[in-house]
DNA sequence: ATGAAAATATGTACTTACTACACATTAGTT
DNA sequence: AACTAATGTGTAGTAAGTACATATTTTCAT
C-alpha cells in the first residue's frame, strides 16, 4: 500500500507528469426539448472518424480556470444560446476506453428546455434534435449517457416541477400528461393524474383556454416556479 | 462560439499542452461503518500544511490505465482489506480552488462496510474511525463531500437492502432499527418499523437469540441477500 | 340548425401504505 | 419473589394510490 496518502503536493506533483498528459477532462450535455410529443436530444454530427455518421452529445473539455458546473453551463449556452435553465449534474463516466482518442472521463448533466426558445441555428446534418426514441447507436458512450439521464429524471418528475421547463409558459393539462407519459415511458389514467398534480399546488391558472383545437378547449395553465 | 465541437481527436491534442498539466483527477471514498450506536467514517489525517490536524477522506489520484469504478475500488482495498463491498458513485466535485496545490476534480464514492471486517491497522493519529457527528471542519470540501453521501444514503435506504452491509451477519431488529434511526437522524416507532421492513422481505430469522444481554434477549435476523 | 366527433372536466369506491399508540411477555438481576 | 429492561405484537384512523364512467363543450360536416 502507498504510504503517501490521499492527495498530498507530491502526489499531485508527480501526476502532473506522469498521467495529466493521459487523462482528459469534458462535460456532456444531455439537452433535451420536447416537441411533436416526443422528448428530444440535442445532438451533433461525430467528427471522430470511429464514430463516422454516428450521433454525439454536445460536450467540450473542462478548462483550467472553469469549474465543472460553469463548464457545463457554457456548453448549454454555446449551443442553445440560453441561460438560467434547469441543469443538474448525473453521473461521471470515466472507463478507460470510452474515448479513442486517449483517456478522457467525463462528467454528464442533464438541462431542460423549452424547444421553442432554442434561436441558434440548427443543422439537419450537424447540429439537430432528435428523438430520444430514434437514437439507437450514439457516439462513445453516449447511448449509456443518455439513458442514466433519463432515468434520472424519470425518478424525480414528481418531486419536483422539472418538466415544466420543456413546455411552453401556457400549457393544457393534456398536454403535460403526454409530457409525463413520454418520460415515464406508460400511459396514465387522466383523472388520476390531475389529482396528484393539483395536491402538489405547482400550477396557476391563466384564466385563458386553448386556441383553434379541434375539439373543446382545454384550460391553460401555468407554472407558480420551476426549479432552475 | 468554438467552431470545433465536443471533443475531437484535435481538442485532446490540444487540450494536452494547455491543461492536462493543471487539471488533476482524483477519487474520494466516504467509506461508512457503525460502531458504538454512531455512524462512523473512515479518515485520515491530512498531509497538506493548509489543512494541518484537518481529517480527510481517503482518496487517490486515478491512474491513467484504471477506470474510475477501479480506482475506489482500489482505494478502499488497500485501505479496509476488503474486497466485494457496497460502492457507489455519488458525485463529482469540481470547484477550482477547492484543492489548494492546484486544479484536481474528484469523484466521490461511499462505501459500506462491517466495522468488523476492517482489520488494517487503525492508528488514532493517522488513520481511523471518526464518528460522522463529531467531524464538523474537513480537509478540502470533504465535509460537503461527506454530506452528500450521507444524504443519498438516507435516500436509499427503504428502497434497497444497503444497511445490512454496516451490520455483522447476525443483528436483531433492534440493532437494526438503530442504524435506522442513526441514518436517517429521526426516530422511529418500533411496531411500525418492523412492519416496513417485514414486507420487504429482506431478512431470514436465524432461530438464534441474542446472548449475554441484560434483559429478555431478541431474535437474530440475517439477511437473504445486501445490496453490493 | 342539427348531429357526430373529439376532447375536457369531474367523483367515488377500493385498496394499500403510513401513523399513532398500549400491554402482556421474557430473561436477567437483586 | 419481585424488579428491571427490554421484546413482541394489533388496531383504528388517516392519507395516498388505483380503477373506472358520464355529462359537457366546442368544432366540423351535413
Amino acid at each position: 500500500m502507498n504510504s503517501s496518502p490521499s492527495l498530498k503536493s507530491a502526489a499531485v506533483e508527480k501526476q502532473s507528469h506522469q498521467s495529466y498528459f493521459k487523462i482528459g477532462l469534458s462535460v456532456d450535455c444531455v439537452i433535451l426539448g420536447y416537441a411533436n410529443k416526443e422528448l428530444q436530444v440535442l445532438v451533433i454530427k461525430s467528427d471522430l472518424k470511429e464514430f463516422a455518421g454516428q450521433w454525439s452529445l454536445l460536450g467540450d473539455l473542462v478548462r483550467p480556470e472553469e469549474d465543472l458546473d460553469n463548464a457545463s453551463y457554457r456548453v448549454l449556452e454555446e449551443r442553445t444560446g440560453l441561460k438560467n435553465v434547469y441543469l443538474e449534474q448525473v453521473h461521471a463516466f470515466g472507463t478507460r476506453d470510452r474515448h479513442p482518442s486517449g483517456r478522457v472521463i467525463t462528467i454528464a448533466y442533464y438541462s431542460l428546455i423549452d424547444i421553442q426558445n432554442h434561436k441558434m441555428q440548427v443543422n439537419e446534418h450537424e447540429l439537430t434534435w432528435k428523438p430520444v426514441r430514434t437514437l439507437k447507436k450514439m457516439a462513445f458512450d453516449h447511448r449509456k449517457i443518455l439513458d442514466t439521464c433519463l432515468l434520472r429524471l424519470s425518478e424525480q418528475v414528481f418531486d419536483k416541477p422539472l418538466l415544466f421547463n420543456l413546455l411552453p409558459v401556457k400549457f393544457a393539462l393534456r398536454d403535460l400528461q403526454e409530457l409525463y407519459e413520454s418520460v415515464l415511458g406508460e400511459t396514465l389514467d387522466r383523472r388520476n393524474f390531475r389529482k396528484k398534480i393539483a395536491v402538489k399546488h405547482w400550477l396557476r391558472d391563466t384564466g385563458d383556454m386553448e386556441k383553434s383545437v379541434v375539439h373543446r378547449p382545454g384550460r391553460l395553465y401555468t407554472v407558480k416556479a420551476a426549479s432552475k
